[in-house]
DNA sequence: CGCTACGTTGAGAACAATCAACCCCGGTGG
DNA sequence: CCACCGGGGTTGATTGTTCTCAACGTAGCG
C-alpha cells in the first residue's frame, strides 16, 4: 500500500495470530470493540488498517474531513485546538484503548499529532458508522466511551477554570497514574512521554510555570524525578489534597 | 403528591392535549425524544414527571446518587463542580430541549440549580435506561447529544485555557446568541438570564472582570445593553474575530 | 421606604506570563 | 575524539492581566 501522509506508514501487523490480530490485541479489553462477538470482532477486522505514525508526526488535522475513527494500540497522541495567533489548547492525551474521533462530525473539530511513536487501528468512518447501527453493542460501548469522555472533559473544565497552578499540575500526575493503573501498566512512578511544552498546553499555563511547579513539588519532597521521564509520586495524600482545592 | 426537595414542586402539566403532553410538547424536535414513534413516546410518557424548580433552587447535587435524568423544557438551569475552598466552575448553562445526567454514572458528578424558574420532565434512571435498550433511536439520539456536548466541552476548554477575558466573553455572547437562534428564541439581542457571577464562573474570571470587559465592548460600540437583561450585538465580525483570537 | 442582591468602578496585590540566560544531553560531523 | 548544534528543561528578572478588596450605584421587592 502507498504512504500518503508524511510520517504515517503501514505497520506489519504485529503479533499477528493465525489471521486474528484483533482475537490476540492486549488493548482490546480497554477498547471500544470489547463488547463484540467472536464473528462481529471478524467483520470489524475486515474494515480496520493497522498503522504507525512517528514521534510528533501528525495524524490529522482540524479542518480536514473526517475520513476515518481511530484505536490507539501503543504509544502516545495528543488532540488539540488552535487560536488564530497560534495559541493551543490540547483537549487530551490518548493513550492504549483510547478511541479517537468520538464527536461524530464530518469534519475533524481538533487535530491530532503523535507524542511518542504512535500505533492505531484505522477505520474508515462510513464502514465503522455501518457496523454501529449493525452491532447494538458497539453503539452502546461507544455511548458509554462519549459519556466517559465528557465526564473527564467535564473535571478538565473545572481544572482549567478554577485551579491554580500547583492543583493543575497535581491532578495531572494522579490521572495519568489513573489511567496508568486502569491499562494495567506501572502507575508509580508514572511515565510521561510529553514536553513541558505539551503539559503546559494541557493545563492552560507556560512551559515555564510548568516545570518551576514541577520544581516546588520537587524541593517539598512531594514527587521526585526519575530517569527516563518518570516521576514518582511520594506523596500521594499531599497531592490528592492539592488536587481538590485544599 | 408530596414535595420532596425543598425549591421542587410537581406541577400542572401545561397545554395537556387530551392524555398527550408530549405529543404537544414544543421542544420535543429539540429534545432527546425527538425520534420516538407515537407508541414509543406513549412509553416514555409514562415514566415522566413534570417539574418545576424555582429560580436558583437545587436540582440535584454533586455526590448525590443520580436517581433521574431530567429534559428542560422551559427556563434555564446551570451544571456545576466545586472545589475544596468553596470555587465554582460552571459546567454549562441548559436551556429548552436540553437534557440533563448524560453522563451514565450512579453518582451525579456535578450539582444542577435553576438559574430561572424552570420546567423539567424527570425520568427514573433505571426506567429511562431499559427503554433506551429498547428503543434503538433513543440509544442513537443519546450518542449524538453525548457527541455533541463532547464537542462544547472541548470549545469550552480551548476558552478556559488559552483565551483572554475579551476572547471570553465576546465567544459567550455569539454562543449564546447561536443557540437562542436554534431553540427559534430571539437571538438578537440575546437574553442572558444568568448573573455576572454565573458567567464569570462559567468563563474563568470574577465578577468583577465580566463586568469591566462588558464595559469594554459597551464603550467601543461593538455591543448594546438593553432592558431585561438584554446584549444587542452590534458589530459580530469583530465579536467573532475577537473570539477567534485575532 | 429602606433592604438586599446585583452590578459597576477604582486602587493595589498576586499569580502567571514574558523575556532572557543558561544548562544538559544526544546526535552529528569534522 | 571532540566541537558544534539544537531541542528540551530550568531558573531569574520583570511585566501584565486578572484577582482581591473596597466603595458606591441601582433596581426590585416586601
Amino acid at each position: 500500500m502507498s504512504c500518503l501522509h508524511q510520517g504515517l506508514r503501514d505497520a506489519q501487523p504485529s503479533r499477528a495470530v493465525l489471521g486474528s490480530p484483533c482475537g490476540a490485541c492486549a488493548v482490546r479489553p480497554l477498547s471500544f470493540c470489547s463488547d463484540l462477538t467472536i464473528e462481529e470482532l471478524a467483520d470489524l477486522e475486515r474494515i480496520a488498517t493497522k498503522i504507525t505514525v512517528n514521534a510528533s508526526a501528525p495524524i490529522f488535522d482540524e479542518g480536514e474531513p473526517a475520513a476515518h475513527r481511530y484505536n490507539v494500540t501503543n504509544g502516545c497522541a495528543r488532540i488539540y485546538k488552535l487560536l488564530g495567533d497560534g495559541r493551543r489548547q490540547i483537549i487530551g492525551f490518548l493513550f492504549p484503548g483510547d478511541f479517537l474521533g468520538l464527536a461524530n462530525e464530518e469534519i475533524y473539530a481538533y487535530g491530532a499529532e503523535a507524542v511518542a511513536n504512535c500505533d492505531l487501528c484505522r477505520f474508515p468512518r462510513r464502514k465503522l458508522e455501518d457496523l454501529v447501527s449493525r452491532f447494538p453493542s458497539l453503539k452502546t460501548r461507544l455511548y458509554g466511551v462519549a459519556s466517559n469522555e465528557l465526564a473527564i472533559a467535564q473535571d478538565q473544565l473545572l481544572l482549567l477554570g478554577r485551579k491554580r497552578a500547583k492543583e493543575k499540575v497535581a491532578t495531572m500526575l494522579l490521572m495519568f497514574s489513573k489511567r496508568a493503573e486502569r491499562r494495567s501498566t506501572p502507575d508509580n512512578p508514572v511515565f510521561l512521554p510529553m514536553t513541558r511544552e505539551d503539559m503546559g498546553d494541557y493545563l492552560g499555563l507556560t512551559t515555564e510555570t510548568v516545570s518551576r511547579t514541577i520544581t516546588q513539588l520537587k524541593t517539598k519532597g512531594v514527587i521526585r524525578l526519575e530517569a527516563g521521564n518518570k516521576v514518582r509520586l511520594l506523596d500521594i495524600d499531599a497531592l490528592v489534597a492539592m488536587s481538590e482545592g485544599f
